[in-house]
DNA sequence: TTAAAACGGTAACAACGGATACCGATTTTT
DNA sequence: AAAAATCGGTATCCGTTGTTACCGTTTTAA
């Protein structure tokens, strides 16, 4: 039986709302593998199997992908706490779609496919909020892609401009607001060049729709904005 | 108890590798709620409170969204057996984010997040069979977001189409291929317009690299093709 | 505090993609 | 089999967006 939690453990969202002592019964009931990596080492390998979650433990390692015309391109960094493999894990996906590799001497705590779903014979308390966070975890995803998604559906500048004010608007409740992005972000953020994002913009400021100076925005004309959309 | 089981259910992933016999059970421990409704009847208000998945037993409904300008548009169409709400019912969402409308009479039976989850003494197979189908469902849809955020994210109509004939060659194993879609559809599946991509495509003909006719293609020079990813 | 780097706005130009209209090919309906 | 509807390709035109380059402003580092 496990005897202590890797303080990396705690990080990670799936354990949420679990404490200390609840977690250790749950590991003794997930039975996870801890693996330990050297720098370089494959952590998983594109195209080979798989049935399990993994979590960094320590170190760090980097998600790559080869894309369609044969480059290796890397995805994200994993940090301690950091999970992988959620999404696909009850996909039906049985192989790996990216290679993992570890940037630095690292270790991995797998959490089996069918551990995760309950082996253990009676319902726990705590396997069920793992459950819980998991499909948190996963419908959050889901609910944030189809939200760039319709970012990206939106044809002119100008129209995603005005969306992503908007939601800005509407999330802090006030006409004026700071957003947390630089322009470089905020235009790749809605895949626009740089340039072409500020020559939109001062153009909806000269029309006397908006007004900003660097992060800070000011809705003037809420209604001629709106028809942007 | 539950005597016999709605057709319509039958339908639904969710319950997919259920036998009707665990399903019958299954029903007895979720206890769920069905409601009917008359054509034009709300059965959920974008606002109103929210814990259930629902699925549509019979008739037909609507799931319509208010945007940003204020007009309520039609997301899609509810038929027997659709599911609606799965991706926010574990997300923490706790209103809905559209309305759903029937068109004819209807009925709809609900699924709660706590006896989803599972509150029955026991942990049952078919109960974890539930659970499993869920986040299969819910991943799923997050994997095709993602996929399709990838599509959108590809700025030339020639990168959109080496893409996509790349997936269906790969998906196929054949450089000659019959696609599952008419032009139209193929446009707006990568947005763009139908005749912008006409026009691409005949061009990337015109240079020898692939040649198609209606649904059917082929692709006569891979390496090329790979250029404009 | 000053120098360097990063950030943001602007302008000119070219490339790209959308809108529209039309026509022939293909498929569906009768 | 003929008529109608749908589908797909093409041409023209024009608005939109990206590219590049430059410069002033703001932030960061020395």
């Amino acid at each position: 039986m496990h005897k202590e939690i890797d303080p990396a453990i705690r990080k990670s969202p799936l354990f949420a709302g679990i404490s200390d002592q609840e977690l250790l019964y749950l590991m003794n009931c997930l039975r996870p593998k801890t693996y330990t990596y050297k720098r370089n080492d494959y952590i998983a390998v594109e195209g080979s199997s798989f049935d399990s979650i993994g979590i960094l433990l320590y170190g760090e390692a980097t998600v790559s992908k080869e894309n369609a015309s044969g480059n290796r391109v890397i995805i994200s960094t994993l940090k301690p706490g950091s999970m992988f493999g959620e999404m696909f894990v009850f996909s039906g996906q049985t192989l790996w779609l990216s290679t993992i590799q570890a940037q630095k001497n690292s270790a991995v705590i797998f959490l089996q496919r069918d551990k995760i779903i309950g082996e253990c014979g009676n319902v726990c308390p705590w396997h069920k909020k793992l459950i819980w966070n998991l499909l948190k975890i996963i419908s959050d995803r889901a609910i944030m892609l189809n939200k760039k998604v319709e970012y990206l559906t939106i044809k002119s500048i100008k129209g995603k401009i005005a969306a992503f004010l908007f939601e800005q608007y509407s999330t802090f409740g006030s006409s004026t607001f700071v957003i947390p992005m630089k322009r470089k972000e905020m235009a790749e953020f809605l895949n626009v060049s740089r340039p072409s994002l500020s020559r939109e913009m001062s153009r909806m400021r000269d029309e006397g729709i908006i007004d900003y100076h660097m992060s800070a925005f000011k809705i003037l004309d809420p209604d001629r904005l709106k028809k942007y959309l």
